[in-house]
RNA sequence: UGCCCGAUAGUAUAAUGGUAGUACGACAGAUUUUGGUUCUGUUUGUCUUGGUUCGAAUCCAGGUCGGGCAACCA
């Protein structure tokens, strides 16, 4: 039984229209510009387009927005295509605007026939300064009246090739005092003669944004164009050009974008972030790109997950990144296979252990899921726990070992403290315990009773893995939000890179495997990771109930 | 100074003139061979001032606050 959903206002808008039978069936469309990598913002938007599609009949193109050749390359079409695919979507149709540009061009001339183009040979900078601001009117270019017929001539000479960048562009002739500013004449084309990554070197004049995507979304019929809130302005412009044209009626409408805390969400500053080195490429596992919440061990369902409970409305937003941690943690549990791995180890001696003896103990590989059943662990007489679950004094309420103290090996057996064993400088370099022969996991007769469960790898057959942690990339919630520039606010420990030395069945790990460390997090294989020298990401840290006591203090 | 968009717990999102809910977080407790998971409970909210109405988060008016608008970017 599927849950009641309320739903989102464009969910509204769009069941409003197929009651009124507006439409029979809705077309989306997810268009980004090829010049990035997608992100985690990206990702809302994609789950809106297509989840819209998936829910009511209709369905949605994938668009590549790629009118400025001197940005966009193909790598990020491919990248793009990859994350939406992985993402678990499936387009209608592959669709570039650049597929359009006959029919852009067509547009433009029939513009200039009807008298509402012409062509500017003014500077940008004059440009700027006839613009007026949005408190006072601009001014006419002194080239604004040219007849159609020279305003023709110049435009196919514009793309014939005969000027060089930036002499001329061809504007809209809308209103110079319009309280829009975006009306007052924008350009519709520019001079770029700039190799494009698809139709090459045959065009040296592109469309500009506002004379591309409206008219892409007429052209495929794209019921509902949905956007973000700083298109709004541009909807006047765009329901403009739609008109003048006389072609197909599509509709904006807009929602805000999605923003995270501790972290940034724009390809610009993504992309200084590589350039500069700041991290290691765009599929660091540290950046919100799609990409890197892949390589960091995120699941599709998480993001989908995510994007669902965040939901879609049209005020300014800053979601707690703890939700998405949520999430991935919530699906992670349910399939993570569970390792036992410890970091920063320390060697206990079970005394009593017989000599060059050992033994195979059972444990679950997921007490969440018991389809993926049990596998053995080597049990013997010298074994690494984790440095932190001992203590030589204790505080109050804790449970791990300390002298005298007993605790629970997991899947193993109750152990006790006897002996701490220091080096010169009084460090704890080995501890001495004797175990419970009766207390055997799963036959345990001891009547003891713990509060203490560790994780363990047994000596002599741990193996070493690199293990790498992440941490928030920034120190502040909205980095772009302070003083300065925002890389002034990275986190300096958002990686860290230990050791750990993991129980052997780890060496069957395969990349699409995803982990519980038990007790620590959970984690999955990097990309870098090779046979002989594992690498592995961490995903996400463990809830840690007892970080959060040891706080309060 | 103009225009546009918005404002509901710490965060996000519902309630569409009729009991202000849900999720995450936080806090407390139960269970637990992961201080995980699970379960239970608690806490905190309608920007403001008026108006309409039997009744307003919702409708109207004024104000306040936040965001956006002057790229040959998208």
């Amino acid at each position: 039984m599927a849950e009641e959903r309320s739903l989102n206002f464009l969910e509204e808008i769009i069941e409003k229209h197929l009651e009124e039978g507006k439409y029979q069936h809705i077309v989306t469309r997810f268009p980004p510009e090829p010049n990035g990598y997608l992100h985690i913002g990206h990702a809302s938007s994609i789950c809106l387009n297509f989840g819209l599609t998936k829910k009511y009949p209709g369905y949605t193109n994938l668009r590549f927005d790629d009118t400025n050749p001197v940005t966009e390359e193909t790598e990020y079409v491919e990248s793009i295509k990859n994350d939406v695919k992985w993402l678990g979507f499936e387009w209608k149709h592959e669709l570039y605007a650049s597929d359009y540009f006959d029919t852009l061009y067509e547009y433009a001339i029939k513009l200039i026939n009807l008298g509402l183009a012409y062509v500017d040979d003014s500077t940008s900078e004059e440009m700027a300064s006839l613009k007026g601001t949005p408190t006072e009117p601009g001014k006419p270019s002194k080239y604004r009246d040219r007849s159609i017929e020279e305003n023709l001539d110049l435009f196919v000479r514009m793309k014939n090739g005969e000027f060089p960048d930036g002499a001329r562009v061809l504007r809209a002739k809308i209103d110079m005092a319009h309280i829009n500013m975006l009306m007052r004449d924008p350009i519709i084309y520019r001079i770029k003669h700039a190799h494009h990554h698809r139709t090459g070197d045959k065009w040296c004049i592109y469309p500009m944004y506002d004379f591309a995507h409206g008219q892409s979304d007429s052209i495929e019929n794209v019921t509902h164009s949905i956007c973000t809130l700083e298109f709004v302005p541009h909807r006047e412009l765009y329901d403009w050009l739609i008109e003048k044209l006389e072609i197909y009626h599509s509709h904006q409408y807009e929602f805000a974008r999605r923003n995270i805390n501790y972290t940034v969400t724009s390809k610009r500053k993504l992309l200084q972030l590589v350039n500069e080195n700041h991290v290691s490429g765009w599929d660091d596992p540290r950046m919100p790109t799609i990409s890197g919440l892949r390589r960091r061990g995120y699941t599709p369902d998480s993001i989908r997950d995510f994007c669902e409970r965040i939901g879609i409305a049209k005020r300014e937003n800053m979601i707690d990144v703890s939700l998405l941690e949520f999430c991935i943690r919530e699906h992670l549990n349910k399939i993570a296979l569970r390792k036992m791995v410890v970091f920063d180890p320390i060697k206990v001696v079970i005394t009593n252990y017989p000599e060059g003896e050992g033994e195979l103990l059972s444990t679950e590989n997921n007490p969440e899921d018991p389809s993926t059943g049990h596998r053995d662990l080597q049990f013997s007489r010298e074994i690494l726990i984790e440095k932190d679950d001992f203590m030589e004094n204790p505080p109050k309420k804790y449970f791990r070992l300390s002298p005298g103290s007993k605790v629970r090996l997991k899947s193993a057996y109750i152990i006790q403290c006897d002996e701490v064993v220091k080096n010169e400088a009084g460090e704890v370099v080995e501890l001495h315990c004797s175990y419970f022969a009766n207390s055997k996991s799963g036959e345990d007769v001891s009547g003891i009773k713990v509060q203490g469960t560790l994780h363990w790898v047994n000596a002599s057959s741990a193996i070493p893995v690199e293990v790498r942690e992440y941490d928030r990339l920034f120190r502040v919630e909205d980095p772009t939000d302070e003083a300065g520039d925002f890389k002034e606010y990275l986190n300096p420990d958002s990686l860290k890179v230990v050791k750990g030395y993991a129980e052997p069945s780890i060496k069957h790990a395969n990349a699409a495997d995803r982990f519980q460390f038990l007790r620590k997090g959970y984690y999955c294989l990097d990309t870098e990771s090779k046979e002989d020298a594992l690498v592995f990401n961490r995903t996400v840290t463990l809830k840690d109930g007892w970080a959060k006591e040891q706080k309060k203090n």
